[in-house]
Formats: structure tokens, C-alpha cells, sequence
DNA sequence: TTGTGTTTTACGACCTCC
DNA sequence: GGAGGTCGTAAAACACAA
């Protein structure tokens, strides 16, 4: 059992310890956390801080230490992330059997409880931010893979308007009174065979200059 | 040993629900 | 209105490098 010696004082630091000491942090508070003060204006109290001096020798500084916060033990950790396992709220019924079975103050079960809630949350929080990162970082590279592409296209396509543009000037070079309903011109050796189509809906620029300029 | 960063325990203020 | 929740934060406890 480990002891706090304050003074000519020793005293027992044991899971007992750590129960009377909410005792008497309640009964020097004089309040409870859980007073509620509902909606009532927002007035920010700074609470009183207990003191870090050990060498104290008045009653209120010996409370003070002995509400010094305590570790749990590794057990009673180990039995409350268990039960946290189960179920993540806490009924009355269930904090009172939990502190009863540890040996701490239905308090402490309570504060456990909502902290290790605050630090689940947080993890979650943290998973969801790595995975919508994840989501985020194949969105864009994705997005630059298919700039890559257009770039690339609108290569190609720069490059088949200048061939269609000198075919068209050579055209234009060759042609004579009586339009054509179709025709066909040969690029790089290969075959294209052009058919005029009236009905048809060309809005694409480089298509009306080709139109304009066989039939300027 | 000591300075510093992180984790744990505890609390005040406020909110929600019954 | 009370019980129990979240949120923000103080302070103790702890880890660890220098």
C-alpha cells in the first residue's frame, strides 16, 4: 500500500483513498457538477484550482492534497474499458454496480466514462478524417489524370485542325463551280470520305470554319 | 535533473430529455 | 427541475529527450 505523508501525517493511498477523496472534493465544493444551471446567462466562472503544495498543514490544504487526483489501477481500468465495450452510456443502476464492484466512487465511474467517450469520439473522428483523406487524395488523382488526358487531346485535336485547314486551303486551291455532295481526300494515306449532311447539328467551331471553307 | 509534450482524471458550464 | 450528456480546460501523472 503506498502512503501520502503530509505533516506528522500518514496517510493510506489506496482505491479507498481515491473514494474518500471525491467525498471530500464534493464536500469542499459545495456543489456538484451536474447542478444544471440551464439557460441562464453565460457567465464563464474560473473554478478554484487545488493547490500544488505539498508542504501545507491546514485542513483545507491537506483536503487539498488528498483530493489530488489518483491513477486507477490497471484492474479497475481494465474492468471499466470492458464494461465501456458493452455499452458506451451509463444507467444509474449500472454506475453504482460498476463503482461498487471497483471500489470507487459512482462519480469517478461517471467521470471515466464520459472521458473515455470524449476520446472514442476523437478517434472516430480521426479514422473518418484518414478515410475521407484517402477518398479525397484518389478524387484527385483522378482529377489529374484526366487533365493529363486533356491536355493530350486537345494536342491531337489542335494538330487534326491544322491537317484539315491545309487540306482545306488545297481544296479550295482545286475547286470548281458546281459544289460537291460529298468527296474524299486522302491524309497519311488513309481514305476519309466526307459526306455532306445538312440536318446535321455542328456546333464544334473548327467543323463550321471546315463547312465554310469548302463552300465560301 | 529538468524542461517539455502527452495522457489521464476531474470539474464547471451548459444542453437535452423525461 | 433533476439526471446525465457534451465540451473545454485545469492540473496531476507520466514519458522521454537533452
Amino acid at each position: 500500500m503506498d502512503q501520502m505523508v503530509i505533516g506528522s501525517q500518514v496517510y493510506p493511498y489506496t482505491v479507498q483513498t481515491q473514494h474518500s477523496h471525491c467525498i471530500i472534493m464534493n464536500q469542499i465544493d459545495g456543489s456538484s457538477s451536474l447542478s444544471g444551471e440551464g439557460s441562464k446567462p453565460v457567465v464563464k466562472r474560473r473554478r478554484k484550482r487545488r493547490s500544488k503544495d505539498s508542504s501545507a498543514t491546514n485542513d483545507d490544504d491537506v483536503a487539498g492534497i488528498m483530493l489530488r487526483k489518483r491513477k486507477l489501477t490497471d484492474e479497475q481500468v481494465n474492468m471499466l474499458e470492458y464494461s465501456f465495450g458493452n455499452e458506451r452510456k451509463l444507467e444509474s443502476g449500472r454506475k453504482e454496480k460498476i463503482a461498487g464492484e471497483l471500489g470507487l466512487d459512482p462519480r469517478q465511474v461517471a467521470v471515466w466514462f464520459q472521458n473515455r467517450r470524449a476520446r472514442w469520439k476523437t478517434k472516430k473522428i480521426e479514422e473518418e478524417y484518414a478515410k475521407l483523406k484517402s477518398q479525397h487524395d484518389t478524387v484527385v488523382l483522378g482529377q489529374c489524370q484526366l487533365e493529363s488526358q486533356v491536355l493530350e487531346l486537345t494536342e491531337q485535336l489542335s494538330q487534326a485542325q491544322n491537317e484539315i485547314r491545309k487540306l482545306s486551303e488545297r481544296l479550295e486551291g482545286m475547286s470548281t463551280n458546281s459544289p460537291s455532295s460529298s468527296l474524299s481526300i486522302e491524309v497519311n494515306d488513309a481514305p476519309i470520305d466526307f459526306e455532306f449532311v445538312p440536318e446535321t447539328n455542328y456546333n464544334i467551331p473548327f467543323y463550321m470554319e471546315y463547312w465554310d471553307g469548302l463552300y465560301v
